[in-house]
This record gives C-alpha cells, structure tokens and sequence, in this order.
DNA sequence: ATCAAAGTGTACCAAAAAGGTATACAATGA
DNA sequence: TCATTGTATACCTTTTTGGTACACTTTGAT
C-alpha cells in the first residue's frame, strides 16, 4: 500500500517526540506537527496501541516516546499505521492474484514489483528516526 | 500514487501484445489478461492515446503494440496509466507539503522519500517488457 | 475530596480514488 | 451494406483515506 499521509504524520509526531525527550500533550503535538486535533488523537492512540509511545493519563499528561530515537525505523512507523508496506495491490496480505490462477504474464510482472518493495522496505528499515533527526 | 490494479492489467495487455506480435480484438484481449471486457476498453484506449499501441478499426480490426517491446520500460506503462510514480502523497505533482510551510522534520522525511522513490523510478525504467516476457 | 485537565474508545461521516459499466456513435472490411 | 470492431463521454459503486463527535475514564494539583 502507498505510503499514506497519515504515516507521513505519524513519522512527524514521533520525530518531534524524540527531539524534545520530554511528554507533550496531545494539543502541542498537533500544533507542533501541524496535524488536526482529532486526528493526532487518533494517530497517537496507534501509536501507544503499537508500543512506540508512553501516554500519561490526568492532568498534566501527555505522551512520550517509549523507545530509543535509533532503535526505532522509519519502516516501523509506517507498518504500524499502514500495515505491511506493499507498492501494488498485487503485494498486499491476501495475495488476490495467486489465487485467481496467476497467469505467466502476472507472475512475471509481481516478481518483480515484489524485489522493489523488499528494497524499498529494507531501506527504510535501515534509517532510524535518530538519523532523520540528525539530517535536518 | 501507488501503483494501481489498472496499471498491472495494462502491464499485463502490454505483455500479451508484444508476446502474440499480431493484431488482436479487444474480446481476445480481455480473455487472455483475466481482465473484464470494458475495463480492458478502457485501459486500451489509454494505451493508444499513449501512443503506445496502434488500433484498427472496422470489422477484424483490434489492437498491436506500436512499439518494439525492447523500446518499452514497465516505467512506461505505469505512468501512463497513474500518472507519476509517487511512494508518498507529498511527492505528487502539486507538492502540497511543501506549500503548507514545509517544518523540518517534514523536509527531512520528504527528502527521504524522494531518494526512495527515484530508486524505484529507475528500477522500472531500466526493465523492458522484453525482458519481462523473457523471465518466463 | 474534588474538579479541571488530560487521555480513551467507539462509532460515525465525507471526500477522494479506484474499479468498473452503459450508451450512443463512427469507421471499415468482407 | 451491414455486422464487426473501435471511440467518446459520462456515469455508477465500492473502498480507502482523512477527519470528526461524544460520552467516558483517569489523575495531578489544589
């Protein structure tokens, strides 16, 4: 599935959460990352569901983040609010293709679209939200 | 965008044509690609308007790849039927994210993107549809 | 203790994209 | 000359995405 914007957002709350190492609430983080109120909540709720961040209920709370900056990948963070990264349909979970007899034509063209998306996963496995830090 | 379930029947049409290297009805072609019949209208008509494949009207007219299969990439394909290759939404033509102010973590993650994105962009170019047919 | 400031959970809604269809028409070769 | 085949435009339905509402629970500060 394509990158959606919702994982573009996501990637930008924790990038914020592991920058200021500190618990945010939920309104400073929307402002912060320029995400609507409502949605943050719920993009932040995945993530708490996810492991990947600590909320602190009552007064005074908030979230932060629950891992380390370089244990946690950008492919981490899109998989949890996207599911597994697939660049064609072909790819996703329930394998439509193969089972409607995968014709030669198709299994040709879904190797290889299944090589590209095993790399372009495997990258972003590799860049840890530390490095996209550093980048700035 | 992703790449769409239309862009892989067409990678499939695009396939069958340059296999059989001979005119073929819309009717046989919808058959052969386990694509419906309309569906494989409309994806034809795209393909000519692409001036990828060459029609013929009339009684015992149909469709024939207009181009060498060595001369066309999947690259080719995909984009004339989706538009430009995008992993992410920040990356289509109109680049929303860099109108709205474009804070740093957002810049960081988009450059990311991009480099990914030109990879995958260079992998389809580089695969004809010869060698497609030829990995059978 | 109490209450306002937080987060929680579930459900709902609307816009956009994707996938697919219908219909009326034009061209052409047998 | 007409059945066969493509053309053009417009429409429809489903799924995905992006976003919202609301009633509720928790808890730190006073």
């Amino acid at each position: 599935m394509r990158i959606t914007q919702e994982a573009d957002y996501a990637l930008r709350i924790v990038c914020l959460l592991a920058e200021e190492k500190r618990v945010l609430d939920a309104t400073t983080i929307s402002e912060e990352a320029h995400v609507t109120p409502r949605f943050a909540l719920k993009i932040l709720r995945k993530l708490v569901l996810g492991g990947m961040v600590r909320s602190h209920k009552g007064a005074s709370g908030g979230y932060e983040l629950s891992k380390n900056a370089e244990e946690v990948s950008m492919k981490d963070v899109i998989e949890l609010i996207d599911g597994e990264i697939a660049i064609s349909k072909c790819l996703m979970g329930d394998h439509v293709c193969s089972k409607q007899g995968a014709e030669k034509n198709a299994c040709a063209v879904h190797r290889i679209f299944d090589a590209i998306n095993q790399d372009v996963s495997k990258t972003l496995a590799g860049i840890t939200i530390a490095s996209v830090i550093a980048q700035k």
